[in-house]
DNA sequence: GTAGATGCAAAACCTTTGCATTTTG
DNA sequence: CAAAATGCAAAGGTTTTGCATCTAC
């Protein structure tokens, strides 16, 4: 992460540093929020407004996804920078990526349906993490 | 709208009636906001309590959905109650439904190299609407 | 007549901003 | 040392809630 932000011309300093700590200590997505309460919890001064924008910085380089769960929450998970989507644990909030699905002819079927021209698409994926699925009645 | 509220169970309002007015007159999504906004512009008296909790309604009836834009605008679009998707026009926001685009292959996909049970999804098209196409530069 | 709906105003949230102060490179 | 980052508190915005008053059925 130190590279991380060295390689995007961003300075390496105390509460960043904490930030992603705290990131880093957190299995599932979380909200500003949560880091917030985290760091209260552990008693790191950490000011409100720079949790948020060092969410927006590490979002920016890549190291973030927000994502908007169906409830309104905005969480944000940790992930690779390359394309990608998230599969997200309703229960745990626990996710994983997946690329490379071959999404592509949907995108051609909906843009040809459609009239419209396609540039981009957010796919989210909802269900139960292997643990979860262990751990709920059904284990088809 | 009428038959979908006795349907439902719902007593048909007036205030209920010029949501279901407001949101006809418009074209593409809107907020909230926006519908509290075309209700003042025509003097109709309108609670911004009773329009969250109409949107609500409307969305659990299955005649809207919220949709969470990438810029995390909380924004509604009328839609037919079946499973589908929305393919937003990223200029004027007019949206429009595709259904059955064969995503199944997409989600096994997912489920086999995650071991997640996938019990949800949500796809978002981001593009350009067919008028906007022609407005912008490039036609290709 | 009564459960359900409304409107208001306040509360509760969440996120951003201005600005003086501190820190990094 | 200069530019960047921080923290605070306040502003801005959105959504929810409590409650007394209405109203559809």
């Amino acid at each position: 992460m130190q590279r991380a932000l060295e390689r995007a011309g961003s300075r390496v300093t105390g509460p960043r540093r904490t930030v992603a700590a705290l990131i880093n200590d957190r299995a599932a997505h979380f909200t500003a929020a949560d880091l917030l309460d985290d760091a209260r919890a552990r008693r790191l001064s950490l000011g409100r407004a720079t949790v948020f924008r060092t969410l927006e910085l590490f979002s920016e380089m890549g190291l973030l996804e927000r994502l908007d769960l169906p409830s309104g929450e905005h969480v944000y998970v940790v992930c690779a920078p390359r394309h990608h989507h998230h599969v997200i644990c309703s229960r745990c909030g626990r996710t994983a990526e997946v690329a490379d699905l071959g999404l592509e002819d949907v995108l051609a079927e909906a843009a040809t349906r459609t009239g419209y021209q396609i540039d981009d698409h957010r796919l989210e994926l909802h269900g139960l993490c292997p643990a979860c699925r262990r751990r709920t009645g059904d284990p088809s």
